[in-house]
DNA sequence: TTTATATCTAGGAATGATTATTATATAGAA
DNA sequence: TTCTATATAATAATCATTCCTAGATATAAA
């Protein structure tokens, strides 16, 4: 699409194949990928991408500030579309990861504590999801 | 020490040398302890003990609600004697791991949200710290 | 349009923290 | 002291992520 290199660009970052079809899958999926996600997902569009490729896009594209990179999993890291701050609850069970509707508390917003500077904060949540809660399978 | 092993008792903790050594390593220590750090603290009473014995130790410690994970680094876990409930601050400079001294605001320990159940929270800041604020060298 | 070049990519190897396996040792109960 | 469930040591396996490099290509300049 057109106007998705335009963001590229805008954002000076170099309009490839393999970057267009990372940043459409996050576009499409809407909720917070794994690697592996976003590889197979960009593979329908580059077939011969590689997952080092999308390693490397990823990167770019958080160092750019399109993609936030969450670590509420203990194996391995999720991506999604940098917007509003939020949080993330993980469930123990189905392993799903949800957003947290519930205003990040003023506190967490400054800029400074302990006389660190703060430049991110990551808020995450563990437990048993609705869904889990209501006896649904385990996925 | 003969408290050390009434503590893991308590606790139904089978008490054996490797876990003394690693319960004093955070005794000693007092921060935030990574696998290796605690598997080299521990060499200094048991030099035979295994890694891996390591990893099973801190797992069972978490378990039993003595240590809690820290997962602020993207690399490897940090652990931590439980205590009162409490932020971190992480240094993209010097890599270290700091207590956060702001209360933890209410929503956050509320136990439910969006029908999700909660029963763990983790509140990680980045950015750079004070000393490394200061100019004092990379570790 | 052609050219130049800085950057990107594919493929494969390497890394490193963590987990799994299994034979042996042992803490704690009886 | 004997018994047995559990812990440990040593080692191999896992697996997400990073590193490496030769070749490809997007973009800016000519
Ligand atoms: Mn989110
Ligand atoms: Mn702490
Ligand atoms: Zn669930
Ligand atoms: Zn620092």
């Amino acid at each position: 699409m057109q106007q998705t290199s335009e963001i590229l660009r805008e954002l000076k970052i170099k309009v490839t194949p393999q970057r267009l079809s990372v940043y459409l899958a996050f576009n499409k999926a809407r909720g917070h990928l794994s690697a592996d996600e976003v590889y197979r997902a960009a593979q329908k569009k580059v077939p011969a991408i590689s997952l080092g490729t999308v390693y490397s896009i990823l990167e770019n594209f958080c160092a750019k500030g399109l993609l936030r990179e969450i670590k509420i999993d203990f194996n391995k890291s999720f991506y999604e579309m940098k917007k509003e701050p939020h949080h993330h609850f993980s469930c123990r069970i189905c392993n799903k990861i949800f957003d947290v509707h519930m205003p990040v508390c003023s506190a967490l917003r400054t800029n400074t504590v302990d006389g660190h500077i703060i430049d991110d904060f990551q808020g995450y949540f563990y437990g048993t999801c609705a869904g889990c809660l209501n006896g649904k399978k385990k996925k």
